[in-house]
RNA sequence: GGGCGAAUGGCGGAACUGGUAGACGCGCACGACUCAAAAUCGUGUUUCGCAAGAAGUGAGAGUUCGAUUCUCUCUUCGCCCA
């Protein structure tokens, strides 16, 4: 039997899908649209496992919806701006602009290789001035609209570099690269007002019922929208202040009150700027970070003032104010009221400086001793020691009760609060989107002109080690505009701007006038399914969500609100780590396996210690390379590797084992396709049973399913029920109208998942136009026998074959003339029976 | 600290709304072919037991005729906030 040749088949059809443009795609309004969109790359260099991962699922889905008759839209493009070309730059000594270019160029033809269906004339880059010229639009047109603005913000300031770093940039408080102590430095950077959609970024989360759950959980959890109060606290110690004004969403606990506790960057602080103890304080509370975990982590620790506020409920109640390290400026108000009985962090700082305790909610109604010493509570129950609160239910009644009252008497505010922050988008970076923004000789900002977009980025070959080249690229930097001279703005966008409307631009990529057009987009989007990694479920989903918000903010032509219909999130790949005696990584090709044991292979002797299985990463040397995989097994193996075992939203392991049985796979379909060919040509007169087409059937209607539900990892297994069916059933006999009617609709039902091999095949039977996706008959797939389990007492004793719907006493004579199973029970203490028809009985005895 | 999720053979994992637990693959064992090996094909493979049988889906309880599936408590692990 001749073997399968994969590498002159599947470069014969990808060569073919390339002359005659077979994926490319046009607007068809008599056909239904389906945009099939997987998060592009970043041009890195190689395609590594996770592309191989990501763009098969994506390929698999394309294919099928296309065989189904939808007008497919499956394009591709490069996330092609940000720091890692910088870097290589540096290191190389070469302009970002060559290296990205010659990187997108590898990655391309390796992603051709694999044999995705993507339509390449579509085909965008973030780094070209065609693209990014479209995006500086969309940036005045926001800054007209309201949704840009300039403020001060901390960045991390490398001294020696001279340079901003990213916070992954900063290792234990020092540069990456210089290793100089990382200064907070204020700078006046642009943000988009992406808080202003809060509600609406939070409401529309309800509508996007194909989105995973856990990633709507996430950004509703980073939205944060919280109910509560502003209360006013009255100062009655001090004469500079007089009152201090605090969020909070428990105002029914205020009878509870102990303290005030203001965050170290409270207005407040400035008073104290010049008390060398207070300035400790605020050291103290940076050193231990700031990020809300490490707080929460973190000894509760005060700073305790003159002040002394007074509860707005009860003027007898005077508690004591202090500088707190849990507060956060950035939240509510940067004060908070302490009710320590109810909340454990106030709870431990009471504790800690022996402030009183009071509880105000009991657990039961009647319960008037209830006491908080260690654990606060904070469950629901009943409001007590409460004066005029008293007796009301907690949370429900207390708190709409007491926003109430305060707002009645002028004590305090109803106010909506929220976690999300505006999204800064200043980067002092060379290999970025230019902003469209000058200076004028007073330092203010101004639109530049559209005409005179895009700022395309100045050619630099050489970057400097240190600062921003841009400010250095002098012949750049000064303009002048109707003899005026101007400074241009030297950040550049945060590359998530890129990224945020692309699939919008996958839509119109040639279109010159503005970044889409409305005729493609009404058509084209939104995007049905986007596939991608689970680490952009909050900030690139959130951004580009917001874009929508931001784009059809007063524009009525814009009427789209969520970019992305459905959402999948795949799992990584992962593969074993293995180390040597001294505890080196060591890579998969460096080893050799013995009688089951690993041993380095240029040193037979050393014996390699095996480690978990880990996401495939360089610094553990467990990568594997996908162009090697290809070449020694092929597109069509790798792809129904990687899909095998493990659903696409878990992650799924490497293995040696696992590849070669694709591979070993691909040559039994092979063979099974050569005794196919071979029966046809025996044209046996009659079928020798109808075996053949029920199966088929039943096989469409399985892999149907399973591919409408993603299951693509018992797609495989069903590829595997499939052969060992067919390589007993197509040798019994069967005339030759009947294999080719049959095998034609499972050959077509392999196209998603191995095109390159399905279609050779389908070519051999002169199958070659007419393709679609076999549909199945439901009348066909009722049996006229079913299979009855039969338990005693919830046991499984017996299965009976009997006819279809048979009723309970004639199931009853069968299961009495069965030994096997009557000897479990005595015919005459049958208690009660459950009968399941056509499935299940279950004799209680 | 908070949120979300998961736990099934030696391993990856199946099991639609509660109804035959372990599909399919890997690995392993045995057999065929071969002088031999590789490749290939066939058979078997949850555990204990010669068998009949019994036990069995992280642990414990509950609901039910019946629970991998539903409820509660606990343990461990993963992900996110980071």
């Amino acid at each position: 039997m001749e073997r399968y040749n994969f590498k002159t088949i599947e470069e014969k059809w990808q060569k073919l899908w390339g002359k005659e443009k077979t994926f490319s795609t046009k607007i068809d309004k008599n056909k239904k649209k389906f945009y099939c969109l997987e998060m592009f790359p970043y041009p890195s260099g190689k395609i590594h496992m996770g592309h191989v991962r990501n763009y098969t699922i994506g390929d698999v889905l394309a294919r099928y919806k296309s065989l189904q008759g939808y007008n497919v839209l499956h394009p591709m493009g490069w996330d092609s701006f940000g720091m890692p070309a910088e870097n290589a730059a540096r290191q190389n000594n070469l302009s970002p602009k060559d290296w990205t270019e010659s990187n997108i160029s590898n990655m391309k033809t390796q992603l051709k290789r694999l044999g995705l269906s993507i339509d390449w004339d579509r085909e965008i880059s973030t780094c070209s001035p065609e693209y990014y010229k479209h995006q500086q639009e969309f940036f005045l047109e926001l800054y007209d609209k309201g949704l840009v603005y300039r403020k001060e913000q901390d960045v991390n300031w490398d001294p020696v570099d001279q340079t901003v770093l990213a916070n992954e940039q900063v290792i234990d408080g020092k540069g990456w690269r210089s290793g100089a102590a990382v200064e907070k430095k204020k700078l006046n950077q642009w943000f988009f007002n992406i808080t202003k959609f809060s509600s609406e970024l939070l409401e529309s989360l309800d509508t996007l019922d194909q989105w995973p759950n856990k990633v709507k959980v996430m950004q509703k959890n980073w939205i944060g929208k919280s109910f509560g109060c502003e209360v006013k606290f009255k100062i009655d110690s001090s004469e500079k202040v007089e009152e201090i004004k605090c969020f909070t969403t428990r105002p029914d606990t205020l009878f509870g009150l102990s303290f005030l506790a203001l965050s170290v960057d409270h207005p407040l602080s400035n008073q104290y700027k010049n008390n060398k103890d207070f300035l400790e304080f605020k050291k103290k509370c940076s050193e231990a970070g700031t990020t809300e975990a490490s707080i929460a982590n973190a000894e509760k620790i005060g700073f305790k003032t003159e002040l002394i506020a007074v509860n707005p409920l009860d003027e007898n109640i005077k508690v004591p104010v202090y500088f707190a390290n849990f507060v956060l400026m950035d939240y509510g108000l940067g004060a908070v009221f302490g009710c320590p009985a109810h909340d454990q962090r106030d709870l431990d700082f009471a504790n800690k400086y022996n402030l009183s305790v009071k509880a105000v909610v009991t657990p039961e109604q009647d319960n008037f001793d209830f006491e908080v010493t260690d654990e606060a509570y904070t469950g629901s129950g009943y409001i007590f020691n409460s004066s005029f609160l008293n007796g009301l239910k907690c949370p429900d009644e207390s708190i709409i009760k007491t926003i109430d009252y305060l707002e009645d008497k002028n004590l305090g505010e109803k106010k909506v609060n929220f976690r999300l922050k505006d999204w800064g988008i200043s980067r002092q970076r060379y290999w970025g989107c230019p902003i469209p923004i000058i200076y004028d000789e007073n330092n203010n900002p101004q639109k530049l002109p559209k005409e005179m977009l895009p700022v395309e980025l100045p050619k630099i070959d050489k970057l400097s080690a240190t600062g921003n080249p841009l400010d250095n690229a002098l012949d750049w930097k000064n303009i002048k505009i109707d003899g005026k001279t101007y400074i241009r703005e030297t950040d550049t966008l945060d590359t998530f701007v890129d990224s945020s409307w692309y699939y919008l631009r996958f839509c119109s990529p040639k279109n010159k006038e503005y970044g889409f057009n409305y005729e493609d987009i009404n058509y084209w989007m939104p995007v049905d399914q986007y596939i991608g990694g689970v680490e952009h479920a909050i900030l690139h989903l959130l951004y580009s969500r917001f874009f929508m918000q931001a784009l059809s903010h007063k524009n009525e032509r814009f009427n789209l609100k969520e970019p992305f219909k459905g959402l999948f999130t795949q799992g990584m790949v992962c593969h074993e780590t293995y180390k040597d005696e001294n505890n080196n990584w060591i890579s998969p090709d460096e080893i050799i396996s013995i009688n089951g044991k690993k041993y380095l292979k240029n040193d037979s002797t050393k014996e390699i210690k095996t480690g978990p299985s880990e996401s495939m990463s360089k610094s553990k040397k467990n990568t594997i390379d996908p162009e090697n995989i290809i070449n020694n097994y092929g597109a069509d193996a790798a792809r129904l590797f990687i899909l095998s075992d493990s659903p696409p939203e878990k992650d799924v392991q490497w293995s040696e084992e696992g590849i070669s049985a694709s591979f070993k796979f691909i040559q039994k379909l092979w063979n099974l396709h050569t005794i196919t060919v071979d029966e046809i040509q025996k044209n046996h007169p009659q079928d020798i049973d109808s075996e053949l087409s029920k199966f088929t059937n039943k096989f469409i209607k399985k892999i149907s399913n399973n591919l409408d539900s993603f299951s693509y990892n018992i797609i495989i297994a069903n590829l595997h029920e499939l052969y060992s069916h067919l390589i007993k059933e197509i040798k019994k006999g069967y005339k030759k109208e009947t294999i080719k009617e049959n095998y034609i609709k499972l050959l077509i039902t392999l196209m998603p998942v191995i095109p390159h091999f399905s279609n050779e095949c389908l070519q051999t039977i002169k199958k070659t136009d007419g393709i679609i996706w076999p549909t199945y008959d439901e009348s066909q797939l009722e049996e006229s026998t079913v299979v009855i389990v039969v338990q005693i007492n919830g046991k499984k004793r017996g299965i009976i074959n009997t006819k279809k719907d048979i009723d309970e006493s004639d199931l009853m004579e069968s299961i009495y003339s069965n030994e096997k199973i009557t000897k479990y029970f005595d015919k005459n203490k049958i208690q009660k029976k459950i009968y399941i028809k056509n499935k299940l009985i279950n004799i209680i005895a």
